[in-house]
DNA sequence: ACATATTGTTCTAATTTAGTTCTGCTATTA
DNA sequence: TAATAGCAGAACTAAATTAGAACAATATGT
């Protein structure tokens, strides 16, 4: 099966046909994909020929031909997969409350398996989670208050712009939206009072990704 | 017969490459079906490939394809289900949701018994409890987010301070913090871009009090 | 046919992401 | 106790992605 560039690839072009009968220009491709070279494009190309996705004539240009799509299940499957599957997956399910996050320990650390957090269990469906007491203030402005409960997807991954638990030197857990820049991470509050911190990649460890959040107002 | 470790992997491969057309991978593995290593990942992938589940190209990247699914669960996983399906029936509670708040109609108005919401048991015990689905910011300071669900417990009486459905002219039901004022009402926004509403109490009618909030990040 | 513009191919090189292998720990079982 | 399976963690190897430039083949207008 393909790699993400080149399933984005594969849709543009398709698409592109569809739409206006010709098949593009490695140089449309790559500004389409956001790329700065169209080397990349005749890598990601000859893949997807490899994989026969693609047939191209060689040195031809825009001889483009999409073989076959990677065959995604009919959304009417899907849906009728979801009635029936909701009625099982609506039940709570209880996922372990690990303690707080602001500052200090490694979430591992004070995993304490005693304690859970219940969650209705089709939002915390493919995948890890679990919850974590939200410590401080210095989310506040994204409207994540301190004694929030979070819900965490474990996941050693994110994207730019995810609100993240991030493990800063094996020593320090705290909850911020995370963006790369470079070799480096910039962890940044929601609160004009804190300050982002940008630090080398290599001393962040994500260990979750912002899922759900839970306030009780008694 | 596969073990629960390699079921889980290949449904989970297999769902992936169904929904968003290219493969996962070992990292996002090993996030969705709990390990913290993906050196595990492989073992299992050998097992899958050597039994004919899976196939890959070698020496590539996000190359695997499903060959076909096993017909029989691993019991444990079995056990697992039905464990569910009892949980269901156990800490589950379905509550009406009303649709959204912001201005605009009485609650009554727009009751569609249809939506449900769902929330654990315990915390709506002793009450009769309505989800809504926040619309607008004019209570972001307090950090409810447009789009948020709040959960609200009928009542037509509220405490100074509390944050409550309220009906005014029997046509307009917004979120807001409540003060009493000799013979008027206070209705608070919690955002410095909206103004206090001060009106008799003859005009105001309570609805119910904010109890809890879920925000969903996906 | 000629000149020129487009388009596709190749190469190098740096960086990031992904896959493989190995070592050792732990719990289980014979 | 020894054997084994399963997994964590790190070290390592390999592939994918990206950029830039040079170049080759093709297409187009004259």
């Amino acid at each position: 099966m393909l790699t993400p560039k080149q399933y984005k690839l594969l849709q543009y072009i398709n698409k592109t046909i569809k739409e206006t009968g010709c098949c593009p220009s490695f140089d449309e491709m790559k500004d389409a994909i956001g790329l700065k070279s169209k080397s990349g494009i005749h890598a990601l190309i000859e893949a997807l020929v490899e994989r026969n996705f693609l047939r191209k004539l060689p040195h031809k240009a825009r001889s483009l031909e999409v073989v076959r799509l990677p065959k995604l299940k009919p959304s009417s499957i899907v849906e009728e997969e979801k009635k029936r599957e909701q009625a099982l997956l609506d039940a709570m399910i209880e996922i372990p409350l690990y303690g707080k996050i602001a500052a200090g320990t490694p979430i591992e650390a004070i995993a304490n398996e005693n304690e859970k957090f219940a969650v209705p269990y089709e939002t915390v469906r493919g995948g890890q989670f679990y919850a974590l007491t939200v410590e401080g203030d210095s989310m506040v402005d994204m409207g994540i208050l301190n004694g929030d409960t979070v819900v965490i997807k474990k996941s050693s991954t994110a994207n730019n712009g995810d609100i993240v638990v991030a493990l800063v030197d094996d020593s320090e857990a705290t909850l911020k939206q995370i963006k790369k820049e470079g070799s480096n991470v910039l962890l940044i509050p929601k609160n004009a009072a804190y300050e982002t911190r940008k630090l080398p990649a290599s001393r962040v460890k994500i260990q979750g990704v912002l899922s759900s959040l839970y306030r009780s107002y008694f």
